[in-house]
RNA sequence: CGCGGGGUAGAGCAGUCUGGUAGCUCGUCGGGCUCAUAACCCGGAGGCCGUUGGUUCAAAUCCUUCCCCCGCAA
């Protein structure tokens, strides 16, 4: 008899997730996804991905407004096991202790590192050199279960949030894989995590996107990486925000103010900062739409020659 | 009717306030120069100035209708 899985995810990383459960052919007997939100300028009807991805393969699909006080439906389902990547709002205790099997989360950090919303983006931003999925048993409190397993992925010196989440997404999967039939076999075993080594990533905030000028050339190209390439960072020229949607670095000395800005170098539009210079390849000026560095340059980029981004 | 910016040559923009020959940088095409270049020089092509109606001798420019793109807020 297959074993019956409640899926529980939201955004489009919890997608490798389910597609993994659903190539492994396990029952899935219900989807749990955060409810279909209004998004953008005109407000316009968004399904979730995991969402999405359910209803192409013709599975139930259950979105609760809060979880809290609505989720008899997924006791009916009668799960084994529940399994979570990213969902979104934190499942009472009922729900997470009712299926034999128990309740697993598939979380993108090397646990106790990095528990939190946003753990890619800050591994990168934090100049992290290597990363991991970990799947840990849920309990109430935030990403703190017992780890049952973990697999490493190395972030390279140039990769984006975008780049390391592809690894991850894979590496989930696989991970996920190996994992579930050992919770079936009952050949598990769960470490606590050391709550002393816990480190935090919460989700980026407006603040957090801001990109902080002063600081040295690697901090920045790392801050700026991190947000690539959602939600992306941004500094200001003048009033005007500028949003950076791909950016090399240039290490070499200069004379230039910092944040100034310098004209094409090596075919980016160079930003001076401490250590050497921020190319620009792809940015945005608030109210206009993304272009490259030689548009840029052609118009606005010469206008601004020897101004600063501040 | 949430707030704001914008639509001008293939690209990025100026010109609009104060109506009067369609401009700039880049690309492209042709020619020239150089050992050489994302170098430089000369020349050419390419526009219903988003759309509708109006004001005017005359509209990219002023008033009006609608469409589309973007930033913010949610």
């Amino acid at each position: 008899m297959k074993t019956k899985i409640v899926f529980m995810g939201t955004p489009d990383i919890a997608c490798g997730m389910l597609q993994q459960l659903i190539d492994d052919d396990y029952e899935i007997v219900g989807v749990v996804s955060q409810p279909d939100k209004k998004v953008g300028r005109k407000q316009e009807i968004k399904m979730s991905e995991v969402k999405q991805l359910a209803l192409k393969h013709q599975l139930d699909v259950f979105q609760p407004l809060s979880i809290k006080d609505d989720y008899q439906k997924i006791m009916e389902w009668k799960p084994d096991l529940i399994v979570t990547c990213a969902y979104g709002q934190f499942i009472p205790q009922e729900v997470l202790e009712y299926p034999p099997l128990g309740s697993i989360n598939v979380h993108a950090s090397l646990l106790p590192k990095l528990r939190g919303g946003a753990p890619i983006h800050w591994a990168i931003i934090h100049g992290h050199q290597e990363t991991g999925i970990s799947i840990m048993r849920m309990i109430q409190k935030m990403d703190a279960g017992a780890v049952m397993a973990q697999k490493k992925v190395s972030i390279l010196a140039d990769d984006t949030t975008g780049d390391v989440y592809e690894k991850l997404k894979t590496c989930g999967a696989e991970l996920l894989h190996e994992s579930i039939p050992k919770l079936i076999d009952e050949t598990a075993s769960f470490i606590e995590q050391d709550e002393n080594a816990a480190t935090f990533a919460y989700n980026i905030s407006k603040e957090d996107e801001k990109i902080n000028l002063d600081l040295d050339i690697h901090a920045i190209y790392n801050h700026i990486r991190g947000l690539i390439p959602f939600p992306v960072g941004y500094f200001y020229h003048d009033d005007k925000k500028i949003k950076l949607h791909k950016v090399r670095k240039k290490e070499c000395a200069h004379h230039h103010q910092i944040g100034e800005c310098c004209g094409i170098i090596d075919n980016g539009y160079a930003i001076a900062v401490n250590g050497g210079f921020i190319l620009l390849d792809e940015l945005q000026v608030e109210g206009k739409s993304k272009v490259d560095a030689k548009a840029f340059a052609n118009a606005q980029g010469r206008a601004w020659l020897n101004s600063c981004m501040r």
